[in-house]
DNA sequence: AAAATTAAGTGTAAAAAATACATTAATAAA
DNA sequence: TTTATTAATGTATTTTTTACACTTAATTTT
């Protein structure tokens, strides 16, 4: 009968998180070198099975967590893939997700126990099973919601300069934007605070450091906005 | 361990499906009265169980086929809803697609077999489980997906007035659109092919058939387009 | 102490895109 | 032949986007 509901076809469902990061160099994804088999010594997203009595989002922030030690990141739910043969060792559906880290912060000790490591997007090796496909699917997918969503600011530091910001943009979007028509852009959504505080790294000048205001955004507008960047 | 493979977890895998139609009317869902508990007599999204070796895409297109005989429809994935309870009767995950259908050819027989019936998205009726919640979701993914890529056209006969895929996008938008600047950027995509014919039931004039010029399309660009209407 | 260096910060004019808007055309029915 | 109905069409205005270069502030070098 067409809705029963039966044991026969349970699978098993697994989650492998892309998670992005972004620092001087440009945009990265944290990748592990898998230490069992299949595929033993390959490079893999970080992943792993959804419990019984969990929920798909608590899966991908417990996963994360065991990786990289870190709490309350942003994450997305992208895409299931079901390819019959994607895991050549049982049939098993993952459901993907990205995560935006701010770098600065990551936990060094528990990346190093679990051979993890930042690749830049450009140079990243060649992945197991769909890996590839899903982190094309992810970078597809952060371009859009970054021009909706102000969800860049997850991967910069609390305070950030406008030449980070512009590069982050830059980074994700691959190519390069017009600092001024940029710096105007941004500054028309009104979700900045300038702060009087400087960053005294990049020049001798010294540029002001910013922060994403959060609460102006959440009363302004339950909308998104456009991004034409 | 964590990334042991393991039979404990397995859960099962629904697919249910957000078919949207669109006629004179506007745009609709169609949605079935479910003949089985839990939530008998209650309406539902059209739905049922992943087999064992099937992937997702194809129990997307057999479970829309089993109630409406419907064959080589687009679906797109949207996404996969989780909650711990949102099938009372056992842990299921779901996954959902939308269907885009030509409202006008469907199978009348096999939809009257299984109770199932065409409502206007304004007024659908409360739908079980969280059903509602992959509708709303259905829609502004639907939105999104029209303004850059031709699938509006899979919704529309395949010869169709300027008047009908305006009303299209006027329903998918849920906004008034002025036909003239409608018009000029639909032409501006130069994805269309004016025909000689003319329709002749909507006036006394009669209006102009188009067809969807798939070919041009698919040469012109690997890009999506953007159509701000 | 002056000169050179470096990145920060800033505004405007031109081009392109989006919008608002009203009349004529074709035909069938009365 | 008059009336009624929807189809078809273009332009001027406003808004948005783009392209573009010099001055400022502070440090380092000479």
């Amino acid at each position: 009968m067409l809705n029963s509901y039966s044991a026969a076809d349970k699978v098993l469902l697994a989650v492998d998180c892309i998670i992005f990061g972004f620092d001087n160099e440009g945009l990265k994804i944290l990748l592990i070198k898998r230490d069992f088999e299949p595929e033993k010594g390959k490079w893999s997203l970080i992943g792993g099975f959804l419990k019984r009595d969990e929920v798909l989002d608590n899966a991908a922030t417990r996963i994360l967590n065991t990786y990289t030690g870190f709490q309350d990141i942003y994450m997305e739910q992208l895409y299931a893939y079901s390819e019959i043969d994607r895991d050549p060792v049982e049939r098993t559906i993952s459901v993907s997700y990205y995560a935006l880290i701010n770098i600065e912060n990551h936990n060094e000790e528990l990346i190093k126990n679990y051979h993890a490591q930042w690749f830049s997007i450009a140079d990243a090796p060649k992945l197991i099973f769909d890996h590839d496909e899903m982190l094309e699917h992810a970078i597809r997918r952060l371009r859009y919601r970054t021009s909706i969503k102000p969800i860049g600011f997850e991967l910069l530091p609390e305070k950030f300069t406008m030449r980070q910001l512009l590069e982050l943009y830059e980074a994700i979007l691959s190519k390069e934007l017009d600092k001024r028509n940029f710096i105007s852009k941004i500054n028309s959504l009104e979700i900045l605070i300038k702060l009087d505080e400087k960053d005294m790294q990049s020049s001798r000048k010294g540029s002001y450091l910013y922060t994403f205001n959060k609460e102006k955004y959440e009363e302004k507008l339950l909308n998104d906005f456009v991004l034409n960047l």
